[in-house]
DNA sequence: TGTACATCAGTGAACGCGCGTTCACTGATGTAC
DNA sequence: TGTACATCAGTGAACGCGCGTTCACTGATGTAC
């Protein structure tokens, strides 16, 4: 059967990067084999290394790409009003039952912040490069890199891993709406800048 | 050499149970083998079996030894103004470059808390467990699991996610100073209850 | 209190297993003429 | 445009390794008398 066209082994690529960004979500990075990246690929393990150097490269790469997927939209929004728009549709997401069930076509902070900790060269690049992105859209009119934006996506952060790890719907839930009130909170009443940010 | 009496017994326990709650806090509980920690408690990794049916029971175990260490404090303080300083004291020590650097000593909702989202049995229980004790400390004078606790450990636990995976002392170091001004925003501007919470 | 013996905490080799990675092989694709 | 051949994407077996767990063994401890 092999070999595969140029055009088809990018499609491979591609859905190699989706399938490990939405494992690596669901499952965590370290539950995540190379091997089940691959048949959910719907491809055999051993052709792994024509894509990528390592297991490493590929954490990066599907980083990178999750972080495409739920940001895109609101960082394609033109600046002004729409901005701003596109920036509360994506705390409201953020803070959706559907974010909470949805781990892994969620926010990939979310979903593997604690393991993003603890790694090093390029997954930790891709994990400050998606902080910062975040940041950014999160901090709109505020500067690139604000502390308003900070403390909003650590609210946001903290808010889906603690939902995630509670049991039960209802309980879930109060700690969605918990976080939207602390959101408006910040969003309203953050004390008048007296030092610049970057 | 063997056997051992009971007390010398009792006191390996331990030493197994504090090398795992800093260990699984410092490199991850997946990262972290049984033989890993039975070396770090002066053991060899077969005598394990004497003192734990699985290393998810240790999961468990070690989730409760990490809890009650850095809680203790703050549930002994004896209710009123001292409870209100031990919590106070206790926001102050998350948000320090201490609890950012001492992993294996800090937070275990902080270290580990994307890893225990997708836990099951035991080590769920202990951190929902968990994550109770820290809002009730949290929440005093709030009701047991009320709203205001909860965005307080929600945004404590992210600003500390987010700080780790910064590089940087200035940057981790503005993160924190993020999360002071929103905790002292939650703290003194918290809408008035409507309606009744647990 | 002293003796005889059963218990069992700790040791270290061994188990099966799945991991990341490598490799010889295949045959359709891409390319040189 | 057609032919000849080199390339290389994908396959599936195999690699060494470390994992969680089991086991036969040991000898000091705990206990029955």
């Amino acid at each position: 059967m092999p070999r595969v066209s140029n055009e088809e082994k990018q499609r491979n690529h591609n859905k190699i990067v989706d399938a490990a960004a939405r494992l690596f979500r669901e499952n965590g990075i370290e539950m995540t084999s190379v091997a089940d990246v691959m048949k959910a690929a719907g491809l055999t393990h051993g052709g792994f290394y024509r894509h990528f150097g390592s297991k490493e490269d590929l954490i990066s790469a599907a980083l990178d790409h999750a972080v495409d997927d739920v940001l895109k939209e609101g960082e394609e929004a033109p600046e002004g009003s729409a901005r701003t728009l596109a920036r509360d549709a994506y705390i409201a997401r953020y803070l959706s039952e559907d974010h909470l069930l949805a781990r892994g076509k969620g926010c990939p902070l979310a979903a593997l912040g604690t393991e993003l900790v603890r790694m090093n060269g390029g997954p930790q690049d891709a994990a400050q490069n998606a902080v910062h992105r975040t940041v950014r859209l999160l901090n709109l009119g505020e500067g690139e890199q604000g502390p308003k934006g900070q403390a909003v996506l650590a609210l946001l952060l903290g808010s889906v891993v603690l939902a995630r790890l509670t049991d039960g719907d209802d309980d879930k839930a109060k700690m969605m709406e918990a976080a939207k009130t602390a959101a408006a909170l910040i969003e309203d009443a953050w004390p008048v800048e007296t030092d610049a940010n970057t």
